[in-house]
DNA sequence: ATTTAAAATGAATCGTGATTCATAAAATGA
DNA sequence: TCATTTTATGAATCACGATTCATTTTAAAT
């Protein structure tokens, strides 16, 4: 009787933590981290102020785990596509699709996103930023080796895999943020064509000349 | 010996402005805008705090002052470019030439301007968010409208022109953030080719195939 | 040298909002 | 039901830092 009831205490209390962190991106995501308070996130997920302090330390941890979270999902999905069997180009195309259904899933958390990924303006305990560092590292070596791969298979001119990474990446952003700034709504993924053209357009080697 | 007097005091009260702006851009730069506290803009200009408010408004005044200037100056930089007689490509390759020097010479306030372009974490007046959105909309304007000259030559295909802006934006915007992040210390202006050859090589039209 | 005006100062104010904690409510077990 | 333990609460605390303003310092004018 002991073991059961304690079990479902368990159960409770991640879940009361899944609301919170669900409240939290849904706050977060609207506002920015600077300008979401405390008070805005425990009205959201319907507990006093004072609750959230039982389940995460402070607002800073609350809002790493999610920011966290994120890219973890978006390495996954990318390391996902790319462990097939497939051309680097097929690998890349399947990894952009994915990742723009992703962030049109997400649209408001990449807009905090999207800033925050730099840290200038954080003062945080070091773990945090190691934590967030190298995860983008790490999504930069994931499409590094892509890109190498592509240039062993001949189809990608030999450019460094590392600065291939970082247009390709530069490029994303770049259409994302467009598109999260933009009035019109049009979904993201109407732009993958255009991208993928551009980009590979750019790295692929050329047909011979006459 | 009235109008002698008030010229000089006018001087300085410029000069003493411009101290200001330049202790203040050192310090946003080397920490962001919500981690500089106003006594350190006052220390590093050898000011009293009380005396920044006889100058400015407030701290967000402040910023945004520099962050448009250096809007500013980035624009004009790239319109004089394009402003010259020569294909697309080249005011392409001349304007990124320019702006990485630009860049090399402001390196800690890139820092913060990448990650304060999109305005998220802000509650400003709505007088400086227009300001700054204007500058950015300006900005992808003027690279679009080179981008349509490229197409009229035919030397570029012919995509969106918005969308081949926004590409390079955001080619360039990347390869400045690895830059800024990476330890290593390079010339910024030492990945122009790689960049131009792959985005100009994305964009251009194809030699005909045999 | 003295009065008057301008400029600078930084300690005190004031608002804000993260975090705490004494108390209340709820659940548990008897 | 009642004692006990766990969990939730939100008002009070506390830290912080932008801004103000009474006071001092400096400069100007005579």
């Amino acid at each position: 009787m002991k073991i059961r009831t304690s079990e479902r205490r368990a159960r409770e209390y991640l879940a009361h933590r899944k609301e919170i962190l669900i409240a939290a991106e849904k706050v977060f995501a609207a506002k920015g981290f600077f300008t979401t308070k405390m008070i805005d996130i425990a009205q959201e997920a319907e507990f006093g102020t004072g609750t959230l302090y039982k389940y995460f330390k402070s607002k800073e941890e609350l809002f790493f785990i999610l920011f966290n979270e994120k890219m973890e999902e978006i390495n996954r999905l990318i390391k996902y596509e790319f462990s097939r069997i497939a051309p680097a180009k097929e690998k890349i195309r399947g990894a952009l699709k994915n990742l723009f259904e992703f962030i049109e899933k997400n649209r408001d958390f990449f807009r905090i996103f999207l800033s925050e990924q730099n840290l200038t303006e954080w003062t945080i305990k070091e773990d945090f930023r190691k934590g967030i560092h190298l995860k983008r590292v790490t999504y930069i070596n994931l499409l590094a080796k892509v890109m190498k791969q592509g240039v062993q298979e001949k189809t990608f001119r030999s450019f460094n895999p590392k600065d291939m990474a970082c247009s390709l990446l530069g490029m994303v952003n770049s259409f994302v943020l467009e598109w999260l700034i933009s009035k019109k709504d049009y979904p993201i993924a109407s732009k993958l064509e255009t991208l993928l053209e551009i980009f590979l357009g750019g790295v692929q080697r050329r047909e011979r000349r006459r």
